[in-house]
DNA sequence: GATGCCGGGCG
DNA sequence: CGCCCGGCATC
């Protein structure tokens, strides 16, 4: 790999996404475990502070802005209490998200969350560290407007997937440190989690992972008489969005690319995928930003999942090692699939009247690997 | 295994 | 574009 350090560090980042410090507080009722979770996240700056000073420059400043507003001590706070927080606090993300880290639409303060998301839609931005992935705005198809539930146990199980199972907060949180622009750390209260359907022509958009599986299962597979069942098929057809307005590029961030063994990857089921215009992976290429080109290699990997997906009628089981070997057959570049190539020539080449010895005389073509272009047949 | 050469990377 | 090479098909 070109780059192993900053791809790690990259999906680490990502993760620590999926696991802002709100939503661990928000599950976390004893007081003394948000204690703990403070103390430990303090100590974990401070350890930082001393490696890298210029990041910590970022951070601080961010969390000057962002401390005055929402940095309430959370421990005091009876959960409908952080319920009111979270509210405020995502209105406050909303008017900070025009800083200069992350440069998204204009948002005017009065407008609703859900009206700012659906004016505004998803922009790249170019600034951002985490503008990997291009999310193209929903636009028509989904309904933003969709009430979204306060974050369950459920959305909390869901930002953990299965293949991850010891991307703890400490991983995440230090990853989110060590990254080069630290993502702000009191992104608490304005994520919301929904589930969009990725149904060519559907983009149906449920805020419970398991709505969205019933309506994958009874909608499109079919499967009305066994609605109850999943076999785990429907993971391939939706993906999970995070609604946070504090930031565009967490938006872009939302379509989880974190691991290639994701239960859930943003896969694009449709036959026609293959067709460029209306091939996710193209609309993305399209908006994708000078650091998005540079992205890592795993995520390009995603794309390229969309463009060579199978038939969404092929049963593929879901898994960890499917997935690892789908992403490895299809990062491959597509090869010439029928026999188009020329067949050998019969007469001797450069290479045998020559030999490898004296490869100097041979044609250029022939050193270059090329057809002869002086015993041509 | 040897050979021919396509596809693609690199400078 | 020149140069080179990985890898596949064929001998």
């Amino acid at each position: 790999m070109t780059f192993p350090a900053f791809q790690q560090e990259d999906v680490k980042t990502d993760i620590s996404q999926k696991l802002p410090d709100q939503q661990f507080l928000l599950f976390t009722t004893k007081e003394e475990d948000l204690k703990t979770a403070e103390t430990k996240k303090t100590s974990r700056v401070h350890e930082y502070e001393k490696e890298n000073t210029r990041s910590v420059c970022l951070l601080e400043q961010k969390r000057k802005v962002v401390s005055s507003n929402i940095d309430v001590p959370p421990a005091r706070k009876s959960p409908e209490e952080l319920d009111m927080d979270k509210v405020t606090a995502a209105m406050v993300l909303t008017s900070l998200s025009t800083s200069p880290l992350v440069r998204s639409p204009p948002i005017r303060p009065n407008e609703s969350l859900n009206g700012s998301w659906k004016e505004g839609g998803f922009v790249p931005s170019s600034t951002s560290s985490s503008g990997y992935w291009s999310w193209n705005a929903p636009s028509d198809q989904s309904n933003p407007s969709t009430p979204s539930p306060p974050l369950s146990a459920d959305s909390f199980k869901a930002f953990r997937t299965p293949s991850q199972p010891d991307d703890g907060i400490d991983e995440a949180e230090t990853s989110n440190l060590l990254f080069d622009e630290p993502i702000p750390r009191k992104r608490k209260n304005s994520m919301k989690v929904m589930f969009k359907c990725l149904w060519k022509n559907c983009g149906k958009v449920l805020s419970t992972a398991a709505g969205i599986q019933k309506h994958i299962r009874t909608i499109h597979l079919g499967r009305v008489g066994e609605s109850d069942y999943s076999d785990g098929e429907e993971d391939f057809y939706y993906t999970e969005i995070r609604l946070n307005t504090d930031s565009v590029a967490d938006g872009l961030s939302s379509l989880s690319p974190v691991s290639p063994s994701l239960a859930s990857p943003p896969s694009f089921p449709t036959q026609d995928a293959i067709r460029p215009e209306t091939s996710c992976a193209k609309t993305e290429t399209k908006l994708m930003t000078p650091l998005s080109r540079s992205a890592p290699t795993n995520l390009y990997l995603v794309h390229t999942d969309h463009a060579y997906q199978v038939s969404p009628t092929h049963n593929r089981p879901a898994g960890s090692g499917e997935q690892k070997q789908s992403h490895t057959v299809l990062s491959s570049p597509p090869r010439v699939a029928f026999g188009l190539r020329k067949p050998r020539g019969e007469g001797k080449k450069c290479r045998k009247v020559y030999g490898m010895e004296n490869r100097d005389m041979w044609c250029t073509a022939c050193r270059w690997k090329k057809a002869c272009q002086r015993f041509i047949d």
